[in-house]
DNA sequence: CGACACATGTAACACGTTACATGATTTG
DNA sequence: CAAATCATGTAACGTGTTACATGTGTCG
């Protein structure tokens, strides 16, 4: 795997260091952890679990009620424990940083850089309408974190504990958004001052 | 498909709408088009390509060369056209802008709000530890656009119209580093705002 | 009882990566 | 000739999404 997304795989890991859990609750507990903005789908849980497991990452432990001897709770839930090789996997991964590899593919780059192809004109279309739609997006999601702060600081004296991973989600979106605006307008600039061909390339692109 | 990632498979159309092509010949465009960044697997070509057919999108021509008459090549060249309906799929993704919809799971992101279910001692430390990568490499990336601009002025009187790409593409990188450069100085903000509780729940996570 | 949440799983498919197989052509 | 490049493909596997199947517990 280059470049593999392992965001849901290791995420589950990390849980699992804090405590020994069941499938349906490590979702529960997921999308609580990452502010409720990245849905997981249980199927995956399941299957992720599956090569957890086999990779030895993971094990199934007993369940912890009824080994303390208490009534079976009837439904069924099987609790995985992180192993020590988890735990190594798991401290490899908060370590490593994002190299000169390739970096991830991105939607809206691709989406200018594949317009250009069919010329300056439909590129710079494709910018402009896309900065139109971020602006409003960035707008709502700045009186989204406003909202969220105002509650906060009603809720309690400070920031309460549960709302941070809210906050940070917040954050990043709002600063990852602005980042995107600032990148459509170099983009805007660099088109603009080039020559007004209708094409990319002069020659066209059918020069094999 | 509900977060789907689709710039290869859109991508691929994109260039077919700026001529016919065959796979081999995509995949050296694509990865040109995208400033080199993206390298692309050619299997990935190929079953794309079947899938793309298999849903009307493209369908195969024949050899132009051949067509005019001249010397079947030897080598086997399958080429492709889009079609209508790709032409519509195309349109539609050039219109089509981010919505409020779960956005990508991201990486750093996810590393971040899942070591802080270890308290934030250790999201601190991974924080710090992104952070001062993330310096590195944005240092690397601002020395490569400059000498990449520095080229391009030699080469030619103004931008060569072959080096935006890779302009945009070195844009986006930067950009994209110094927003999450920014990022991470709001999330230790945030963290040492906290009280320096071990665990970012007191009650622990094993409350089922 | 009936609806809903809890809980586990399977099947099918799309997308992405690596590795392998198979030839033809070009080039040193 | 040998090696690299051109060109098409397949197989296996990991990951992500949707839909379906199958039960138990709780609550109105």
């Amino acid at each position: 795997m280059h470049t593999a997304d392992v965001s849901v795989r290791l995420g589950l890991l990390a849980l699992l260091d804090q405590a020994d859990m069941y499938g349906y609750q490590l979702k529960a507990e997921y999308e609580t952890r990452t502010g409720g903005v990245w849905p997981l789908n249980i199927g995956q849980v399941y299957s992720t679990l599956d090569r957890l497991e086999r990779d030895r990452l993971v094990a199934t432990v007993d369940h912890p009620a009824e080994a303390a001897g208490e009534a079976p709770s009837g439904r069924e839930q099987k609790y995985y424990a992180i192993t020590k090789a988890g735990r190594n996997a798991l401290a490899e991964w908060f370590e490593e940083t994002a190299g000169d590899d390739p970096p991830p593919r991105d939607e809206l780059l691709a989406k200018v850089l594949l317009a250009l192809a069919g010329g300056r004109d439909q590129a710079l279309a494709v910018v402009t309408r896309q900065r139109t739609a971020l602006t409003g997006a960035l707008v709502a999601r700045r009186r989204g974190l406003r909202d969220q702060l105002r509650a906060a600081a009603q809720a309690g004296g400070g920031t309460a504990d549960n709302d941070i991973a809210g906050e940070l989600v917040t954050d990043a979106l709002i600063t990852r958004a602005e980042a995107d605006l600032r990148w459509l307008d170099l983009c805007e600039a660099r088109l603009v001052r080039l020559a007004a061909n209708g094409q990319a390339r002069p020659g066209g692109a059918g020069d094999h």
